[in-house]
DNA sequence: AGTTAAACTAGACACTGTCAAGATAAATCA
DNA sequence: TGATTTATCTTGACAGTGTCTAGTTTAACT
């Protein structure tokens, strides 16, 4: 790999090289200049591509996003599930990938941080969250197949459920819920946690 | 007030300092100096009161952390009230908190930021959390009264409602949930929220 | 081949957090 | 009270940061 004048790719190089960095340093750390160090360009070669820091994380934030909604559209491709297991894979699917893509998770809820309001961020961030809705709206469906269920409430739902499982990671993330290192008890954990609050149908009230 | 070389109260001054300059400015534009110049002090004054900048975000987490605790223990003092109604009050109180002391409920969930290893950190931490755990104990126990719940499901009672608000903060901080600045209409979407998730005694499975 | 446009570099600027050293005022103690 | 110690705050410096402007190199296009 010769030292070429032209990169090449230098825009994905740097979106990766930004990824790697806020895994390791975190992102209270990153400096723009060390992006472009581990890329291997000049300190002033990012802004060319993405504008400011802001853009860069911007464009992780965005792969972020695609990152989630095909591991929500993945989590639903398991046969012989019932309505609950379904709800339950997605939820976990979340999660999982909360904790997986800390680097990306942390960005993509942290507007302040990127140009949220750009198109490319707002069709990404709608479609995630598109995704997500579905997988709660074929699970309220499933469950109650013969009423027409408000939409009033289908949002409440779509809210509740997303809270939980975002609440989860966001507390696992800052160290919230213990040290549970050990894989296999964390996914039961989880899984319990979840368990615990799947809306049951005709609820009173 | 006279400029003097002692100020007397530096050390608080420059905490409402840095919780007036977070609110208005946002965390990632937050400077030690301007800090110091809100306060009226040269530029390395918080050095000597904080260590560094992430001592003076540690006090602000502890701040919060107090402040927090102490809305949770109010809200639990409404007289008459079912244990449902309860729980919902200490959710909303959680809520409530997280949306009107922004500044501190980001610093108190980022731990990078601070330096969350210190004993008088995870004092305020532990307490704030216990309040919590407290609420939701009360709950259960009312809820049920004759019958022992195993403490497993307790704790998986309280990672989940406490998720589930802390999820919901998170999410409409950072812009996820629709424009509804409408504060009455803010109350009755939280409240449709919770309500929705609240646990049902005997649950199956 | 010559021109235009894109990709990247180099240098500068104001700003940042932190450190060392010094100045000032308060507290302590003889 | 007066001397000295201690806490409080200032000043100056340093390396590092994001971003801007101007320039250099390469690719693309006509």
């Amino acid at each position: 790999m010769k030292a070429k004048y032209h990169h090449g790719d230098l825009a994905n190089s740097l979106v990766s090289a930004t990824v790697s960095l806020l895994q390791t340093r975190g992102l209270a750390q990153l400096s723009l200049r060390e992006v472009a160090r581990e890329a291997g360009v000049s300190h002033a070669a990012p802004a060319h591509h993405f504008g400011d820091k802001a853009g860069l994380l911007t464009a992780v934030a965005i792969e972020g996003y695609g990152v989630l909604a095909e591991a929500l559209r993945a989590s639903q491709t398991l046969e012989r599930r019932s309505p609950e297991q379904r709800l339950l894979d997605a939820g976990f699917a979340y999660i999982q990938f909360a904790l997986s893509h800390t680097a990306h998770f942390e960005v993509m809820f942290h507007p302040a941080l990127t140009h949220s309001e750009s198109p490319e961020y707002v069709t990404a961030s709608l479609a995630a969250k598109a995704v997500l809705e579905t997988c709660i709206r074929n699970f309220l469906q499933q469950q109650s197949p013969q009423e027409q269920i408000p939409e009033r409430q289908i949002q409440a739902t779509v809210i509740a459920l997303w809270s939980q499982v975002h609440g989860f990671a966001n507390l696992w993330l800052a160290g919230n819920l213990g040290d549970v290192t050990d894989t296999v008890r964390r996914d039961m954990v989880i899984l319990d946690v979840l368990a615990s609050v799947i809306p049951r149908p005709h609820q009173p009230t």
